[in-house]
DNA sequence: TTGCATTATTGACACGGTGTCACTAGTCTC
DNA sequence: GAGACTAGTGACACCGTGTCAATAATGCAA
């Protein structure tokens, strides 16, 4: 069974990387956590950063799926938008020691660091298509696109893995608040919480009277950024 | 000389850094450039973790200067602010391979990788501090000051050292424009173009008139990010 | 100048993790 | 049940690290 193995050293790198950070990881006690022996990794990946670089591509697929709502560009954007954060943050809080690894590992190998800017650009464009598209209906400021798209995302990608990339995890729903706050403020210029009031686009700072949604409360969480 | 080494190892590493990636640094390689021999390294740093450390320390004294202005809160809040991320900008125009080589380096050693966090917090704080004075003041809307700080300098550092960690340098003028904007639609909720008209903070989106700004061109500019 | 002490520098080594390879063991086919 | 093929392993060579005993350089006193 060629595929069984890799699935089962696949899922030992996953449990390590759950408990220990990537630094750790060597191929011996990789193998330790599986059925095979050392040696036997090699036939299945050609090295660690090729494994990391698997863990990767499941994880993706996943993401993608779940970020699906304003990438696609239905429905009422700003609420869009916080389900497809949504559907990031809850991606990260399950698989974030992985996507944390990809992170740190791939400044070390020049393959994988290949995949992880192929992995971000894979959000730039849809990202800026969006913006692109919601600039002609006149949602979005005329904005350099594929620039904020590129921040944004780099910005997500480093707040989740900040974030969920090891224990204790952050809090999630505070974590999201914040991401929509900033996309939100970004791009339609107006804070998140206004939300289900609808279009009143043209009066930013109004939504300062809150104490609506659950950030207020978000300050004193459990919070792992020191 | 004990200082005398130190420094040209330093300047060795600097140069090194400048070239290729931090994956390529050896002790060898690195003492080769230097009139001393290999283990002579080991007189002067524990190992290239602590090198990285020093090096990170010798930047954090210039960019701390550079970035007054806002962090000072003196004034006009929105022009201090470009003014500030000017400052950390430029820094890292001069110093940006050295930033990417710490946070390359931070997870794969526990002392270095505290040292990076403890610098990325000495940004938290009083980016939390002015926030919540100008929050007093009625310019910043009620946010979770501290996260939202956090986001930001997290946001700025991702973004920073994939404009200038490496050769070819992205322009720091679009990069500028494009932090700038986020810092300031997220704290002030307008768009940074409106700057100097003042405080015709309650219609967001007039700024779309733009031309005005060197922005308009940054899009199509040598950009690194693929 | 010479001799001595103190510090700087180095060649050589042991260690730990990687990646490879020739060889063995298990499995499938006829 | 013999041959062929694939999966798995023990043992090895390699490379970079960090250490140490031995050596060279330097400062200083007489």
């Amino acid at each position: 069974m060629p595929e069984e193995a890799r699935r089962e050293i696949m899922d030992s790198a996953a449990r390590f990387l759950r408990a220990r950070p990537f630094r750790d990881l060597t191929v011996g006690e990789l193998m330790a956590g599986t059925t095979l022996s050392r040696p036997a990794f090699y036939r299945y990946f050609a090295d660690l950063h090729d494994l990391i670089e698997a863990l990767l591509g499941e994880v993706e697929a996943v993401m993608h799926r779940t970020a699906a709502p304003w990438i696609t560009g239905e429905g009422e954007p700003i609420s869009a938008l916080r389900e497809s954060l949504r559907g990031v943050v809850e991606t990260c809080v399950d698989h974030g020691p992985i996507i944390r690894a990809v992170a740190e590992a791939a400044p070390l190998d020049e393959r994988l660091e290949r995949a992880w800017s192929e992995f971000m650009a894979a959000w730039d464009d849809p990202v800026e298509r969006r913006i692109v598209a919601q600039q002609r209906q006149g949602l979005i400021p005329d904005l350099d696109a594929r620039r904020i798209a590129n921040a944004l995302n780099t910005c997500d990608a480093a707040i989740v893995i900040a974030a969920f990339g090891r224990q204790p995890q952050d809090d999630p729903e505070a974590v999201l608040e914040t991401m929509h706050r900033l996309w939100c403020s970004t791009l339609y210029g107006q804070p998140p919480c206004t939300v289900s009031f609808g279009m009143d686009l043209d009066r930013p700072h109004k939504g300062r009277a809150r104490g609506l949604t659950e950030s207020t409360r978000s300050r004193s969480q459990q919070r792992k950024t020191r």
